[in-house]
DNA sequence: CGCCGCAGGCTTTTT
DNA sequence: GCCTGCGGCG
């Protein structure tokens, strides 16, 4: 057999993991390395060397979007042999396996899956009918407590409670919360994946055929699964299935999440003989960009330990510029843009990547103004908008009447006299009896508890709820959405709406329907049962669309540092490495956060192919008040041979600021308190620091001091006991 | 019902 | 500083 067109194309490592021997494969992919290349080829070959049906194997990813690339590159690869491959995110093929097996998952057969936003509000609902106390148990943290107890494979019933009296509350309000989605026919995102994990755990009979169904089963950014996701691999592979994991703990940056990098390790304890294979020749940066690189991450500790390399030369040495303030930093920014343009360079080159959103509002300020065009990643996604959502929810309850979060959006949107008084009888009447909110809004439209006026709005309400889903069934998907907007009236309301965004909230009902006139389910959605709509509603919520337009067009692009991950581009401009802001001032004050922070910093230098430029400013604006900031501790982690000043860097020995260029604000504080940003002072308990930020006057005047030991603390002048030092 | 004003929060994001 | 959500009022 020739293999040739397999293997002639990869460097030796690539090679020994694509042919690795049947067993267990785990591959240390740094960045840069070809590793998406790695995973397809791995799948070629065991398709045309080995001969596994292509049913038998499994791909999986975390994003849509690398789901999407890895089909793609896999038909050309295969030639379109690839009917029957299964390549998909966790949640999509969780969700399609629940379809399949709704009874033996016992879950209601034409379940809607609950986004963020819908958690969110279904969750405070719970809350206020259990009592809660908002201001001592936020809605915030329930969610955040629910979802990570799912990704930890926790039910109510087995979280201890017993040395943490408060953490009841909220093991209360996950089983409260558990029930309105049972009732509902709701699951959210992490119950697709516990669901089909405990499906598989309690029918031995169906674990086995899924066993004996995938038994190869490759995964990309090993390093992110989380303690469920790791759980769910190692069950479906049992004794026989072979796993093919791709990953990279130095590229390891959602622990926030729940991700554990500690899987990769577990990988090699669980699983018998793991063959290891390093991917450390870099085809994306130069020289110096990787050496850089390379002296940053080895300040990490716990590492399994890469070095990357290249063949390539040093190439340019990576410019550094410092900044006044924010603003100053965007001017120097897109100046450099703007050359780069003027040489005959694409926009399509450049990204700019900072740690936190609220960082791109100053380049886009000015990017508007020199009139550049620019694209920002993250934001709202098309299925989340409210609009959206809000006609959707209709077609949800026409689908699915027990569906209470698309009841509580449809029913008083648009305006139909369905008011809190009214909802809250129906809540309360649903809550005591066990039922859903329509079920009780139907018997609240009979009974006489509530005036006749509410009484007409419920029971005209589900006139229309009946309506459609009765004419519905005959139409189209688009025609069904049509139908939705005219007859609920959405479509008028937003017309009305003059808040000065009906325009493009009409475009997006527009495209909507598009969108659902392109739609056609997949073989695999009609496979597991799916009808139209289902498959549709399902799609808009596991794949809720790119955030914004314009994807092919030529413009600079601008991302957070997380969201860069995977991408690479020939210039990259990292801004903001300042500490505090990015290593983030949470991760510098919580205990051993700041690794995955440096990780974070990896990320960014290695996203870029031949020309980075590092900015940090000495002063600026955060939370509404002006910081003094020092350079990030990143930024001295790389060694200064590979850096190159744009300009000299401003004594950090006084004086901090001219007067001119010192912000009115500071200076009115400076003036009266006599103290100076930058001042070093002694407190008596907090021992030693420096004066970073000021803001109020005369006795109210408080000032933020960077204590060398004990962080960043606020102080009112008048009361705190400071000595200038 | 809908508008306005105030308070509180505030890193990162996918599914 | 900006956004969200809530409560009060017309």
């Amino acid at each position: 057999m020739d293999v040739s067109h397999l293997l002639d194309s990869l460097n030796p490592p690539q090679r020994e993991a694509v042919s690795a021997a049947p067993g267990h494969t785990l591959v240390l992919a740094g960045a840069g390395s070809g590793k998406t290349r790695v995973l397809t080829h791995r799948i070629a070959w065991l398709v045309e060397v080995e001969h596994v049906p292509v049913w038998a194997i499994l791909s999986v990813t975390f994003t849509n979007k690398a789901a999407g690339e890895m089909r793609g590159r896999l038909d050309r690869l295969l030639s379109g042999r690839t009917q029957g491959l299964n390549v998909g995110t966790f949640h999509g093929i969780a969700h399609r396996l629940l379809r399949r097996h709704w009874r033996e998952a016992q879950i209601s057969e034409n379940f809607q899956i609950l986004d963020a936003d819908d958690q969110r509000r279904l969750v405070k609902r719970v809350m206020q009918g259990l009592n809660v106390d908002e201001a001592r148990y936020s809605p915030r943290q329930a969610v955040w407590s629910i979802n990570a107890w799912k990704d930890e494979g926790k039910r109510p019933d087995s979280i201890e409670t017993r040395d943490h009296p408060s953490l009841a509350v909220f093991v209360e309000i996950y089983r409260a919360y558990e029930g309105a989605c049972h009732r509902g026919g709701l699951l959210d995102f992490a119950e697709l994946l516990l669901r089909s994990h405990e499906l598989w755990l309690h029918d031995p009979a169906l674990l086995a055929h899924y066993r004996e169904r995938w038994s190869y089963l490759l995964v990309d950014e090993f390093q992110d699964t989380n303690t469920l996701q790791y759980a769910w691999l190692r069950l479906l592979a049992g004794q026989h299935g072979q796993v093919f994991a791709v990953g990279d703990d130095d590229q390891a940056i959602y622990g926030w999440r729940g991700a554990r990098v500690e899987n990769i390790q577990h990988f090699l304890r669980d699983f018998p003989n793991v063959r290891s294979v390093r991917l450390e020749q870099n085809y994306r940066s130069s020289g110096t960009i990787l050496k850089a690189a390379n002296a940053l991450i080895a300040r990490n500790c716990d590492r399994l330990g890469k070095n990357l390399w290249t063949t390539d030369g040093a190439g340019q040495r990576i410019a550094v510029y410092t900044a006044y303030n924010e603003q100053d930093e965007a001017r120097f920014v897109i100046e450099r843009i703007r050359e780069h343009l003027d040489t005959g360079g694409q926009a399509n080159d450049i990204a700019i990547l900072y740690r936190s959103n609220a960082q791109s509002r100053t380049f886009e300020e000015q990017l508007v103004q020199q009139r550049l065009a620019y694209r920002v990643y993250g934001g709202q996604r098309f299925f989340e908008r409210a609009e959206i959502k809000d006609a959707l929810a209709y077609l949800r309850l026409a689908a699915n009447r027990h569906d209470d979060a698309a009841f509580e959006r449809a029913v008083n949107t648009p305006p139909r006299g369905i008011g809190d008084r009214t909802l809250d009888i129906v809540r309360r009447q649903a809550r005591d009896n066990n039922s859903s909110l329509w079920d009780s809004a139907n018997q609240a439209s009979t009974d006489l508890s509530l005036g006749g006026r509410a009484r007409n709005a419920l029971h005209s309400f589900a006139k229309l709820i009946e309506q459609l889903a009765g004419e519905g069934t005959r139409l189209g998907l688009a025609e069904q959405i049509e139908q939705v907007l005219a007859c609920s009236q959405l479509r008028e309301h937003y017309q009305r709406d003059r808040r000065g965004n009906a325009e493009s909230r009409l475009e997006n009902l527009d495209e909507l329907l598009n969108v659902a006139s392109r739609f056609e389910p997949t073989a695999e959605d009609l496979d597991a049962g799916l009808s139209e709509l289902s498959a549709f509603l399902a799609h808009a919520t596991l794949e809720a669309g790119e955030a914004q337009g314009g994807e092919g067009s030529d413009c600079v692009q601008l991302m957070t540092l997380h969201s860069a991950k995977g991408l690479e581009f020939q210039q990259v401009f990292l801004v903001g490495l300042e500490d505090g802001l990015f290593p983030s001032q949470k991760s510098i004050d919580e205990d051993g956060r700041l690794e995955e922070e440096r990780r974070l910093a990896y990320v960014g230098i290695t996203r870029a192919r031949s020309h980075l430029t590092i900015c940090h400013a000495e002063s600026r604006r955060l939370h509404g008040s002006v910081m003094m900031t020092r350079p990030s501790r990143f930024l001295t982690e790389i060694p200064a041979e590979l850096l190159d000043e744009v300009r000299p860097r401003v004594q950090r020995t006084r004086p901090l600021w001219s007067h001119a260029a010192r912000p009115a604000r500071l200076r009115d504080t400076g003036n009266e308190s006599g103290l100076q940003l930058g001042q070093p002072v002694r407190h008596p308990s907090f021992g030693d620091g420096v004066v970073v930020s000021a803001e109020g006057t005369g006795k109210h005047t408080r000032v933020q001091v960077r204590f060398e030991n004990a962080g960043s603390k606020w102080l009112v002048l008048a009361f705190a006991k400071l000595t200038l030092l």
